[in-house]
DNA sequence: CCGATGTCTTTGACAGGACAATAATTGCAC
DNA sequence: GTGCAATTATTGTCCTGTCAAAGACATCGG
């Protein structure tokens, strides 16, 4: 029956409200959310987003370093793309590059003592910034409820 | 009390787990949706997914055009950003740019015949990614939290 | 009517990332 | 051991978007 066939297909074609609207919120709070940050960030400490990014990682491993992959990986960067952000960092003395004794070709970025000065005040601005425009917006359920379901979405491909 | 004052200062200074999932639920789920998307958009149709976002704001509209700075809000794009959107469009001649005649600053980027077709037959990849990387993962309740949670972050600033 | 001020768009200069190619090194098959 | 594929990081080149300034026009007060 082409009638409806046609009639799903027509149906299809469109996101019904409720899609649509978790998509767009998505997109908006995002937007909206991380432009404000960054420059927050960038005005009062000079760093973008991506900068504490890779100092936060840091800080948060063991030897305050890890491999550059494990680096861009973590961050969501391409390996070229983090390549610039430490060279940045190093330029400013945040960070520097260690060589593996084992490994010649795997490079570490390690946070330096001026690194972690400069995180821990950055850290402050971050925080204010992401309670005052996300978490300190939302009850705890609706903080639970917005983690669990996008975590769906990054999780494996599910069955059919 | 200094005691206290420091006890919660040092509270403050952590997000709570609650917090930090949701943020970084937020943040990944927005990069993977949308680099998919994109990357889906352009092997599919040569397009971008800024791109198609424009193309979907003028279909949307009743005249098939809108003024540049309406246009830029709506996509969230900075003026001379959008200008440089719609340079690409015009120049495959997707849309065309048409003064107004009443107030010669304005300028409306208008969608053209071959600009329609290019949206509809990208919207089709476009849906179908939408569903496949986001939408289709979720069940219904769960859209809906979403979408209310998140567009309680990009409303007013809401009292102390 | 004129000048000051405000609005809309574009331009110039630049930053921040991505992709593809490259270089250096490792480890494995044989 | 030797050659060959895989891994790791960087570099060249490019694309996309921002900000600040400029240009063109409108509007309003006098």
């Amino acid at each position: 029956m082409q009638v409806s066939r046609c009639y799903f297909a027509a149906v299809a074609e469109k996101l019904t409200d409720e899609e649509m609207e978790a998509w767009q919120a998505l997109l908006h709070a995002h937007e909206q959310v991380t432009r404000r940050l960054d420059s927050e960030l960038r005005e009062e400490h000079g760093l973008g987003l991506s900068d504490y990014d890779v100092l936060l990682r840091l800080v948060r491993a063991p030897s305050l370093s890890l491999r550059m992959t494990e680096l861009a990986q973590r961050i969501m960067f391409s390996p070229s793309g983090l390549t610039r952000v430490v060279d940045r960092l190093a330029g400013e003395g945040l960070v520097v590059r260690r060589r593996d004794s084992a490994d010649a070709r795997v490079v570490y970025a390690e946070l330096t003592a001026k690194g972690r000065e400069k995180l821990r005040a950055a850290a402050r601005t971050h925080l204010r910034g992401i309670r005052q425009h996300f978490t300190g917006r939302l009850t705890s359920s609706q903080l639970r409820n917005v983690a669990s379901a996008l975590q769906v979405i990054t999780g494996p491909h599910q069955p059919h």
